[in-house]
DNA sequence: AAAATGTTTTTTCCCGATAAAAGACATTAC
DNA sequence: GTAATGTCTTTTATCGGGAAAAAACATTTT
């Protein structure tokens, strides 16, 4: 079947949400743009809408007919990329017990099970495999290194290293920089967090990645922003499998952002450093806590 | 056609090297270890060798018959691997004039111009994503960001910083760690290299990744280890492009590399970090010369 | 019985083909 | 004449298939 059309469902459903917002529909280019597909694209969702009465369409004129119900979206299941359904398949199998180190993983058996195509199976793990967590043997198999307590270390290691040099980078940036007016911004969603954090915790995660992203980003340098790809991806599947103290971590992690940005704001770097350091130290041990002491590399 | 067999053909290659040496050839497995390859591929190589007369193979015994003519050998060509041509064929285009940042990328263009199937040029663009020269657009083409001064800069300030550290694990090392052999091994290589700098100054090359990677391994970290390859992969092709001074240059880095070393050894922290600071910086200068100050990102 | 050889099965690598999606060009509407 | 819509072309994403190479299993040799 070559390939599914996920893309045109996920904008499809993100359409319907705008017809609550609107009487009408606009251009056909602005649609594009706004849900971030082609043209051709959009022309598909309007002739569905069209079809399903959801509104009159005749050349310019987009009327909105009636309210999107329910049963209007398409399942949510089929609006994800091939590439994510296979990350978490292919996470859900090196978190789950009994992904030792030193396993070695089959395309084509990781295909069949998710059933899909080895092609895509190849291109995920070449992908992944810069997250340092699987290695392949030249016209052989690839190797699983597993998410060990080494590779924690490792991946810390560097992090710290980064962002330590992007904090102070970020604190030399002179003051008419638009990322002071971003900081302002994130300051005060913490600071609306903080005070619902009770109901609110697990909305943390998503205002964490965006604050160290401007922080990562003050570094100008390619290499440090596309290594918060890797710290991203261990976190999210990490706070996926790991719930225990979520809240009464996050409200923590809430306090330190609050200090660490007080810290930038005041330009001093020795503050800086402190506040920086001080947030990485316990990002370091929750990630190290949630790892069980027995997941050790196998030796070679 | 599906694959090529240039496996087989370079490891064919490899072998008729080995029989100058020897009157008859070891066993299967042991051939398969030191060809790196499975004994599929020895099968299909010891019986080309008994159809050419090359040696007379019965079982346990493969006794060699005669020399290694030039016309034994297949042709340099058809000994890469697909995924080396491609890799070749890119950077020619990176490197040449016209591969201005922004320009996009055209797998199937690149596909056809190479003379291979679309699949491996999008293989190999994902595997190649990760040294920062490119960048994907969702559902969408590739994105060139060119070799560019900025380039070089975010590079060399990674490699500063991972070796600098890596120097200071290395000079950390216990006494009885097997690198010290290591190190001794390579300062005797490059006292060769040096006293005949004047007819193999074009070695340098080779002995310099070694001398880093194994500086770089005593970090103990995945993410240091494998960022290497981006400088490797660099380094490699600015060589290949730019030859100018090559002899001068690598008689100032072998001599570097020598002060390095010696403040290694002496493990003294301080003598070490002023060895690899002055060598890196001249490594950086050496980089940043080559790339013509034209040669600058395009406004976005 | 350990290690080789002989044989069979499985997996990787790569191509060509096809539907989805993007993009380019032509035409119409304001 | 600019910006939209309508139409056509190109490119990307993905599959299935087939040869090369690896790996597993069976048999023989020492």
């Amino acid at each position: 079947m070559s390939k599914s059309n996920n893309v045109y469902k996920d904008a499809f459903n993100r359409c319907l949400r705008l017809l609550d917002e609107t009487k009408s529909l606009p251009s056909e280019p602005e649609l594009g743009t706004l849900l971030g597909v082609s043209r051709t694209t959009v022309r598909s969702i309007l002739s569905r809408m069209e079809e399903t009465g959801l509104i009159a369409w005749n050349k310019r004129n987009k009327t909105v007919l009636r309210a999107a119900r329910p049963e209007d979206y398409f399942p949510e299941e089929e609006t994800d990329s091939l590439a994510e359904i296979i990350e978490r398949s292919f996470m859900r199998r090196l978190l789950a017990e009994g992904a030792e180190a030193g396993m070695q993983i089959n395309e084509l058996e990781l295909a069949r099970e998710i059933g899909v195509g080895t092609t895509s199976v190849r291109e995920f793990l070449i992908r992944f495999s810069r997250f340092g967590l699987i290695e392949k043997r030249r016209n052989s198999h690839w190797v699983l290194k597993g998410f060990t307590r080494a590779f924690a270390l490792e991946l810390t290691e560097i992090r710290e290293m980064f962002e330590l040099r992007s904090a102070a980078a970020f604190a030399a940036l002179p003051e008419d920089s638009a990322v002071w007016a971003d900081l302002d911004r994130l300051e005060v969603e913490h600071r609306h967090l903080a005070s619902e954090i009770a109901t609110r915790f697990n909305e943390f995660s998503e205002l964490d990645e965006r604050f160290h992203r401007l922080i990562h980003r003050a570094s100008h340098n390619r290499f440090i922003v596309d290594f918060y790809d890797v710290i991203a991806m261990i976190f999210h599947y990490h706070y996926q499998w790991n719930k225990a103290e979520e809240r009464q971590r996050n409200e923590v992690a809430v306090q330190e952002h609050l200090a660490y940005i007080a810290a930038l704001k005041s330009r001093d770097p020795g503050k800086v450093d402190v506040a920086c350091r001080k947030h990485l130290k316990s990002a370091r041990q929750t990630l190290l806590s949630s790892i069980p002491e027995g997941r050790q590399a196998q030796p070679a």
